[in-house]
DNA sequence: GATGAATGAGACTTCATTCAT
DNA sequence: CATGAATGAAGTCTCATTCAT
């Protein structure tokens, strides 16, 4: 494998961050090549010079969306204490991340799914990889007594999946409004599904809650 | 609107089976027409004779599930005293009607999602809709006491949520299990989301929950 | 042949109507026959019964045009008693009869010359006809001396020419005004080609013309 | 819009000469694209990157032309020096260019009327475009006494159309003589139309001929 | 006589990919 | 390295015509 060039590393970029634009506006399917290589002010020729055809691109950005999501996740888990909390802040940045790459997060959560199993299978993939971490948080967290026993598998499963359809309804829905903001609602949920779950009102409830998740 | 022949009436039936089935196998967008004609043992034409396109297949298939969902959700709602358990007896004849058409369930949750905003959007109605359904029964089961105050509307949306994430993972995987067969799992999940889980196992717990719930 | 019915033909009549209607709207070969057929609040079927497919239609316009005209041009030329007033006579009643039928004019002077060298042929066989018509006038006006020696059929060929364009003109362009309007133009130069023009303005201009035409 | 390579400028010209022998021989409607392509010896594809569809390819074909026409026009009259003998020319040479290619005329006094408004449209433009040069030439003329007053406007016009039905007669006739061999006789009516008619037979009017076009 | 249904050839057009320059 | 040009397979859709009822 030759040591790239800067200039080619630029073109690549720009080829990639074109092609999600274009793959979100048109979705996968729709998507011309030719269209891409305008947005990235380069010719078709170029295109395929700098990538083996349509499928590699869509390949090469999930790839990319992957490792940007798991750099992120790792920092922030490495910065919480607590099991719990670690998990948490990893749906929370996983969600803040999306939130601020919009077309990202839909050539991943809707455009993979549909270009075929093999995009998809990917996409799978790495939601599996980052289930797995939550799971082994959980897993630790029941250990140390502070969660209550449980399926840890079926729970990770379900926050991932709630994230899942949250990402998924913000942006095949026209809703402007960041993604983040829908942090408060998600972060109740999640923890009333490992039954940990914050004050809802009433004075009785919270002594039994703390004796829970305090 | 001229008389219908009920030779055409079947015509319309085989070449909607054959849609879904074309729809499932290769997704929207890399469906032929020509295939599902092929399909549905009819001609191109013959095919444009009762469906004005692509797209009106798709959007007429959306419908056709949709009132299938419908009228089975109603019957099982029917037969449940209890709030709770009618709002899962509608998710889970929605799980048991998808376990059965695996191919509608695909089309349904996944190729429409990517084949456009139109058609996502009359996905997402049909979901609303579900998702009204199941928040009127949880707000009747918090009036009467036997849930919890909460906010019923999110809940109805995670519970929503939830099986469509199993439903998606399910059609996307190549998991030839009955999708039926996860419901148990499923089952507790939605419980510990609207804060009414059942006992886990020991006696200890059932009191915890009592005092709960109660 | 058998005789026919009374109803068949004023189905064939309302056929024919709808087809010139659809020709003039659309053009031949973007007619469509169905469309016809629900103009003429048929069916399909019941248009191929009386008429043996698309091409026949144009045929039996064009006969019917060429029968209405040639019937209207006889009476108008019987009143007459001057060889020249008779010609103008039969060109001004084509002028007034397709002025009336605009969509008749429509096919007959633009659709069917696009429609194939079939419909061209008879188109020019009907033109030509009435060129030998205007012709024959001329020949009597010269050889009475009220013309000028001349090449009649040329003269003729040249009413017929000016005629054809003034009516191509008139149904191409939007105009909405009465195409007899342009009679009083089209006659000064229709005399003015067999050199038997009126008096324009000026007195010795009208001595020049009268030793001219005289 | 980019640098054309000298090798796309001979393609195109290769694919509007095809159009216009499949446009003549087939006629717009019944002309296919697959054919036209073939006879420009390329593809399907190919014939897509220089015309964006086959309106835009009579379009060009009309706009090629007119250039053409506009181009020798010009050159013709700057030869002459009487305003008539200019306008003359004019005639002249369209018939000659013509003549020397039927398919263009075809096309442009067939094909064109019949396949919509909008070529209608351009069609009539031009000619609009030669009646007004024709008219100032019969202006100067009449200022300059070289022929009678008169309606000038009507008679460039009749100019005109005479020529359009010369040409629209020869193209769709089997007439494989020469178009220019018509135009002595056609010439001999021009004149009579704006009153300038050569001698037809006796000697005064010989006289009169020779001062006027001498 | 008439209707809705069906056919199938063929039309225009798009587009991922390859190639000559 | 990059570009414009070229390819050709495949796609959606139309429509004159025929047929069963």
């Amino acid at each position: 494998m030759p040591v790239q060039q800067p200039r080619a590393r630029l073109r690549q970029q720009r080829i990639l961050r074109a092609a999600a634009a274009v793959f979100a506006r048109r979705g996968y399917g729709d998507a011309a090549v030719a269209e891409i290589a305008r947005e990235a002010e380069t010719s078709k020729g170029g295109l395929y010079f700098h990538f083996p055809g349509k499928e590699a691109l869509l390949l090469a950005l999930l790839d990319h969306t992957a490792g940007l999501l798991r750099g992120k996740v790792q920092t922030a888990m490495a910065a919480q204490a607590d099991p719990v909390a670690r998990a948490e802040a990893a749906l929370q940045v996983l969600l803040r991340t999306f939130s601020r790459h919009r077309t990202l997060a839909r050539v991943f959560v809707l455009e993979a799914a549909a270009a075929g199993p093999r995009f998809q299978a990917r996409v799978d993939a790495i939601e599996q990889e980052f289930a797995a971490l939550v799971r082994t948080e959980l897993d630790l967290a029941v250990a140390s007594g502070r969660l209550v026993p449980q399926d840890t598998d079926l729970a990770a499963q379900a926050w991932i999946g709630m994230l899942d359809g949250v990402i998924r309804h913000w942006v095949s829905s026209r809703d402007r409004n960041s993604l983040e903001s829908r942090y408060e609602a998600l972060h109740a949920l999640l923890l009333r599904i490992v039954g940990a779950w914050p004050a809802p009102a009433g004075a009785g409830a919270a002594t039994a809650r703390k004796g829970i998740s305090a």
